[in-house]
DNA sequence: GATGTTCCGGTCAATGCTGTCCATCGCCGC
DNA sequence: GCGGCGATGGACAGCATTGACCGGAACATC
């Protein structure tokens, strides 16, 4: 992991569909070269897949919220978890500091969408015993393309 | 967009890079028609873009944290809004109902990047009042996959 | 300390595939 | 019946992939 893979890495978090031919330019390497590079970040698992990123209003999601939960004493943490995994419009579900036990990000189609799951799948079922929801009212800044690190010294 | 079009949308969520080949058999079209409908999809806006999805931790990316934000009264929100751009590792900024003015997405590579970060730029630049921070612990699904619903009625 | 060997990573060239373009056909609405 | 949108199929061009060859660094041997 040098400073070729970091440059390939940020290149393909912006546009992964632009071809070798572009990338080798962007590595300063022969197509050949970048390939097996690329090759190699799959087979680490550094790049875990190829995705095309929608526009969420576009695809019928345009509400955005994350829900605090708090499980009921006694109730099972990985049932809950396990009972969140069919749900795709649940995003992210992470246990979290401070006093509430996790936190899931949503996303749905409107009000009456949330409050279902949040009343009847969380409430009524999966051991959930208090909840707290925020709903994003705009969005200043939303992206997945993660910043990639030097991993000690030198700034590219 | 019907349904045939959500099945191409679902299908380049989770690989985008198995070809127009293969997503023809999935859309159940040529392959020529399967390229003329991603050609529209992306010009319309549905779909934004391509990207290589990273593994957080191997790009030195490892902790995840959300930051809670109110502005002292008066500061200016597009001030605040416009300095958040240039951090990277700010992966999201949005304004929130409840308490707080905006609620921040981080990914770092330890505390004390997130510490530096949170007084350093948030408190001492930017008109920040307050903060709260919480910590993921541990992650259970996170995911960039929208749903892609129906736009009324039908289930595929 | 010098030299030979091996391995890793790069370039270059050829091949096979795949995405793109175009003409044609079928279907639906007017 | 006519026009337009969308799908089909084939031909072409471009690109990714593969293999052979080359160079340098690390290690072992002399």
């Amino acid at each position: 992991m040098d400073s070729i893979d970091r440059n390939i890495l940020v290149a393909l978090q912006h546009d992964g569909a632009s071809g070798l031919a572009e990338l080798a330019k962007v590595a300063g390497l022969s197509v050949s070269a970048t390939a097996e590079r690329v090759k190699r970040l799959e087979e680490r698992g550094t790049i875990r897949g190829w995705r095309a990123d929608l526009d969420p209003a576009a695809v019928g999601c345009p509400l955005l919220a994350w829900v605090f939960v708090t499980l009921r004493p006694g109730a099972s943490d990985a049932k809950f978890r396990d009972g969140l995994a069919p749900f795709e419009h649940v995003l992210e579900c992470h246990a979290v500091s401070g006093p509430w036990s996790y936190m899931l990000k949503l996303r749905v189609a409107g009000l009456p969408e949330l409050e279902a799951f949040v009343a009847g799948e969380l409430r009524r079922k999966a051991g959930v015993e208090r909840t707290e929801t925020v709903l994003a009212l705009s969005t200043v800044k939303e992206t997945a393309i993660l910043p990639v690190a030097p991993p000690d010294d030198e700034e590219a």
